[in-house]
RNA sequence: GCCAGGGUGGCCGAGCCGUUAGGCGACGGGCUGCAGACCCGUUAUACUGGGGUUCAAAUCCCUACCCUGGCUCCA
């Protein structure tokens, strides 16, 4: 199977460390607020990764976090008059609601970055040991300079952004913050330079290899992660262990609306749950699914409506298929269309062209004047079912 | 600067190597007391420029230009 691997910026051979085995990390969402659907495209996509890899053969470990140390999460808690675990609490139980009515298999492991602070510090501790990190002003810094600089992810850093707030205390442009003092009223753990709380690139790293080792054969996250999220924590991994952190670098782009980047800053978001109360999960996870994770997708009512008639044609010719009954047989017409289906699912998962294999078989098969022999055509739904994860079994979409 | 996706007839927009998609508008006709709606036809063998691959390219490759989205936090 071939994978678009960021660092590279091109399609390489899938080769685990491990035969058979997969050790996979997604970046997951910070818990402040409802999870949305730039969120699910995440989940979603990776979820099919990994149906697709364990439908050949491979064990997939794949452990997935909850940021639940965040400044987002204190403000938040503290307009609600909340504790900021509670808030965090709430929010990962309302997470895992809009996992399960999407169909995405659990995760083997979730973590939390508040059961990690004291492996944040010890991280902390060894950068600060190898010198690649350095305490100024209230802060732990990362030393990127003499950690031998960014280019993991990010071949050129003249567009990117320097935090100039920081720009006093810090030595270099890049440096960024592994450890700094919890401030009045803050939720905060003890350390060795006294109650603080842990910097967002570490948590990643310490969770990550923890739970999978120090080398990950994949780490997926939102486009959006790459600079600075990524970039720091593949800087900072192979500062700790000298070795190259993670084998292929995958990121989903993001969705628009009305041809803008969605985003929770600017309050232009679609939440998961509201969705969910007038379409079932399969019509999102059609729509999530119905162009390549690398491509930017538009999110709109007509797009929704789009996905929900291709559902219900890919459900009602399941229905048909599968009237017939199992069989061992396979027309040739059938057979093109499987060898199209895994045929893009190997080209980087694409899903979209997968779907189309689908679809257009459907068409095919419920048109009366067709005349092709569609035995052994319900292989191809229990593919949809298994693999892309859209069931089509029951409920009608038109509830 | 970097990453991604695009540039198709007056406009929008599919197709994505080999039978002029489709829609809107405009124009002509039918229907109608006039107009609208509706129906028929015409506009229309169009694919940003330049190279290349091929028997064959809008479709593949290279290159230039232009447009869009993104590059502090964010999936």
């Amino acid at each position: 199977m071939l994978i678009y691997n960021s660092r590279s910026q091109t399609k390489e051979e899938l080769i685990t460390q491990e035969p058979n085995k997969v050790r996979a990390y997604v970046c997951g969402p910070t818990v402040y607020d409802y999870c949305h659907i730039g969120h699910a495209r995440t989940y979603v996509n990776f979820d099919v990764l990994r149906r697709y890899l364990e439908a050949q053969g491979y064990e997939v470990l794949h452990v997935q976090n909850f940021t639940d140390v965040d400044d987002k999460i204190t403000m938040r808690a503290r307009e609600e008059g909340v504790e900021p675990m509670e808030l965090a609490d709430r929010f990962i139980a309302k997470c895992f609601q809009d996992i399960d009515a999407l169909n995405i298999k659990r995760a083997t492991k979730y973590t939390r970055a508040s059961e990690y602070v004291p492996k944040i510090i010890k991280i902390t501790q060894r950068l600060l040991e190898k010198g690649c990190a350095y305490r100024a002003g209230d802060a732990i810094y990362f030393d990127v300079e003499r950690a031998g600089g960014f280019g993991e992810l990010v071949k050129d850093l003249k567009g990117a952004v320097v935090d100039m707030l920081e720009a006093g205390a810090k030595r270099g442009p890049f440096d960024f913050v592994l450890w700094r003092e919890a401030r009045e009223g803050e939720e905060s753990y003890s350390s060795p330079w006294g109650m603080g709380r842990p910097g967002w690139h570490t948590e990643c790293v310490a969770m990550s290899m923890d739970n999978l080792g120090e080398v990950l054969d994949i780490h997926w996250g939102g486009r959006d992660l790459i600079y600075p999220h990524h970039e720091c924590e593949a800087l900072m991994a192979k500062a700790l262990t000298g070795k190259t952190f993670v084998r292929y670098w995958m990121h989903n782009d993001f969705i628009l609306l009305g041809g803008e980047k969605m985003s929770k800053s600017t309050g232009r978001t679609v939440l998961i749950r509201d969705v969910l109360k007038r379409h079932p999960g399969e019509v999102l996870r059609t729509l999530l699914l119905s162009k390549n994770y690398r491509e930017q997708l538009e999110f709109s009512e007509e797009e929704l409506e789009d996905s929900k008639e291709r559902y219900d044609r890919m459900r009602m010719a399941a229905r048909e298929a599968r009237r017939a009954g199992p069989t061992n047989e396979i027309s040739p017409c059938v057979k093109d269309y499987v060898d199209m289906f895994f045929g893009a699912m190997d080209d980087n998962l694409e899903t979209g062209q997968a779907l189309a294999a689908v679809e257009n078989m459907s068409l095919e098969l419920l048109s009366s004047y067709s005349e092709k022999d569609f035995a052994g055509a319900s292989r191809i739904f229990d593919a949809v079912e298994n693999i892309l994860g859209i069931k089509l079994g029951h409920s009608m979409s038109t509830q």
